[in-house]
DNA sequence: ATTTTAATGAGACTAATTAACAACAATATT
DNA sequence: AATATTGTTGTTAATTAGTCTCATTAAAAT
């Protein structure tokens, strides 16, 4: 295991603890998965991702633990519209929004700093107190143009 | 009946005339119910509105019709993450995006040219071919802070 | 007016998620 | 250690938003 994995064990480890909240196996497995790709995934590819490997969790409780770390930012929620949530690790020096193609899926990252700030000058503006941001943009990718 | 309703009356007219498509009165019905009020709306609460208004017209008409506007680029689609689907009518000179606040649902606008022209850029960059975007501020409104 | 063809309504169906609940497991209390 | 309490799980049922099918109806063309 690698230092970053036992890192982010820990992590979990310790929110939950925090929370009241109890270390298991399931939460541990889901928890892995996520972190192992990094990728945008939803809630059925884990399930069988897990179940092909083997482990057997229940849907809701990959519903209900993804939900659990959401809501302590260990990962982030990605709504594309299609219907079906996403979700990534959370790497908070890492913030990202998304380019999607409407015509394969791909998904590219990009980051704005300059969009960041207009942001933020938006929602003071209006007097909103910002607290997170989707921003997706919808296009035809290079190779499927 | 104002100019304007005249004006979009004939709009939708013109444009299901050039699509090869019927002028019914379930669709006028729904334009007229999207036009009166510009504001977010569902597809339920479309239908409820017409139902109470002792219009009757059937949830899958309902659906198809705002699909067959939303293609005809005669309103537009917003999709909060909430799991539903909102639309507005889509005046081509006012587009904006939205500041929605968690607490209590309002939603306000926003436009920004320098997001727009960033936007444009990141699109250029990944060499995607820029359709549309999605960008929402999400946070706590005056009111409810 | 008749024919042609698109549109509609009713309800079955789907996918993604959520809730209810009983059984089980981990902690806390005595 | 025994018992009570509380958290977690899997199973199943429910919900929600939207889609699909198909017999019937209604525009538009002739
Ligand atoms: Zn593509
Ligand atoms: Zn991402
Ligand atoms: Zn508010
Ligand atoms: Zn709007």
């Amino acid at each position: 295991m690698r230092l970053i994995e036992i890192a982010c064990k820990e992590r979990l480890k310790s929110i939950l603890h925090n929370e009241g909240l109890r270390y298991t196996s399931q939460r541990q497995e889901i928890w892995n998965e996520l972190l192992e790709s990094k990728e945008h995934r939803d809630a059925e590819e884990i399930y069988y991702s897990l179940m092909n490997r083997g482990i057997q969790v229940s849907r809701a409780t990959v519903y209900r633990t993804i939900d659990m770390l959401v809501k302590n930012n260990m990962i982030e929620k990605l709504d594309i519209g299609d219907g079906k949530a996403r979700f990534e690790y959370n790497d908070k020096y890492k913030h990202h929004d998304h380019l999607i193609c409407t015509a394969c899926g791909k998904i590219v990252e990009f980051y704005s700093k300059n969009i960041d700030k207009y942001q933020r000058e938006i929602a003071k503006k209006n007097k909103f107190e910002l607290l997170h941001h989707s921003h997706h943009l919808f296009g035809i990718c290079e190779d499927c143009q």
